[in-house]
DNA sequence: CGTACTATTGAGCGCTCTCAAAACCAGTGG
DNA sequence: CCACTGGTTTTGAGAGCGCTCAATAGTACG
């Protein structure tokens, strides 16, 4: 029961121990009858599986989910039956924020693999926040970071090169994994190459070929869906561009 | 007196008359008191003119703008000098929400020609939100449809070749003047072919032979900063990837 | 052990890039 | 008024990155 309750806690907090999220957030503050009160809203999901669907884009929306363990991908459905990722999220991270605006979910969310997620029904959500001014802070917050996270997928998409592209997001990926504790340089890609070509606006032969190349490099190693990062130093470099040899373009030239 | 109301409320409410823009938001119903008490924390500035800097980057974060005539961009700094352009802001947005989660603005703003701009001091309107419930949900409601666009963009940079991006540019600002009762087919482009191509991911010379190749093809006609779109139809199917001969691919092949 | 899916690798091509230069425009000062 | 200067836009030529197509290998599942 008090496992629950930091359970219950931190999946809004974002300040997680038992998903190993510690370094998020601030802390809340909140008085414990404050954190009775935001437990009763949260419905704890049973366990999801690879490809079971959270939400749907433009199905009604009314909560907001936050990831327990496991992983999601948030996607945009193409008319062609295609999907194009928006994003891998991991514990502790929040979903669904986009649709409050419009009242519709604007992309659709997918499970990864088995995971547990926690729904939070937004609008009593909306009202515990006035009632307790620095969750009403907090949201505010995660709304604003995932503003400035995908500002920074934009300036990636504008004007990386491909190699740029995949090792900033594997860089990303580990820096996340370090975050909940895990190990920054030895983890598992829980979405395909194809995925992760949609994300970074690739072809997945590009993902697999780039991954190769990394390889013979000595920048990481790369066993399906096992990564393990080599070469911080050296990924980091080429995250910025900054390649042995100078190179400055996207693509073309 | 009441037209400064209306204004005031309007700049944040983003449904404001002075600005010709009186569908992008539903009304949010606040008193009159509520409306002095929001009024109470707008500073309004003088014009600023084409290249002021709103704010920097890293800088520290203390307010939203809003927009209230002229247009803005917002950018990424780089440091090679460069600039990754994010947005173009046009009168009854809001801009700087990136800053909240950091108390650090995320991005740079600067004025693409003269215009008049409001200060919302954030803490302010932050503790009005907790006394005005309606206005709350607008807040969130705001910061949600720009995630929901910055989606959006990704899908656009993740997916669509250099005409398909340009197509998809021109519409979304004639849709944006036409909410403001301007003109759909007629308008003038603030930012340079610079700024385009770097929103949009593409070198500025491609801006140019897509202008020039659009203006062939009976799209549209551009003179120097002014446009005038000839054939919507034309640029929505290209804008879908829907062109007269299929094509299907972002770049090579 | 067959079927379907995912990943890898190769061959070839074209979209968009870079480089380069000319045309055009705006502002300044003589 | 015009030459000068700096910036933006246009247009051309050529090349390369990342694409498509295609085929092989590896993996998952019944």
């Amino acid at each position: 029961m008090t496992q629950d309750k930091v359970i219950s806690f931190s999946s809004i907090k974002i300040d997680c121990k038992s998903c190993n999220l510690t370094t998020l957030c601030l802390p809340l503050g909140l008085e414990s009858a404050e954190i009775g009160r935001l437990e009763e809203i949260i419905k704890r999901s049973r366990p999801l599986h690879r490809g079971d669907q959270l939400f749907h884009a433009e199905q009604g929306f009314h909560s907001l989910y936050v990831i327990k363990t496991g992983s999601v991908k948030t996607f945009l459905p193409e008319p062609d039956g295609g999907e194009q990722v928006l994003g891998f999220h991991l514990p502790g991270e929040v979903i669904g924020m986009d649709g409050i605006e419009s009242e519709r979910y604007h992309c659709s969310a997918k499970v990864l693999e088995t995971s547990a997620v926690c729904e939070v029904p937004f609008d009593r959500l909306e009202a515990l926040t006035h009632d307790i001014p620095s969750l009403q802070h907090q949201l505010y917050r995660l709304m604003s970071k995932e503003i400035g996270q995908e500002t920074d997928m934009l300036a990636l998409l504008g004007s990386k090169s491909a190699e740029e592209r995949l090792a900033a997001f594997v860089l990303g990926l580990s820096e996340r994994f370090k975050r909940r504790g895990f190990s920054a340089t030895d983890f598992h890609l829980s979405m395909s190459r194809h995925d992760i070509g949609s994300y970074l606006g690739l072809a997945v032969e590009t993902i697999s070929r780039l991954f190769s190349r990394f390889q013979e490099e000595g920048l990481l190693k790369v066993e399906r869906k096992h990564l393990q990062l080599t070469n911080l130093a050296g990924l980091q470099a080429m995250a910025k561009g900054c390649g042995l040899e100078p190179r400055r373009q996207k693509h073309g030239g």
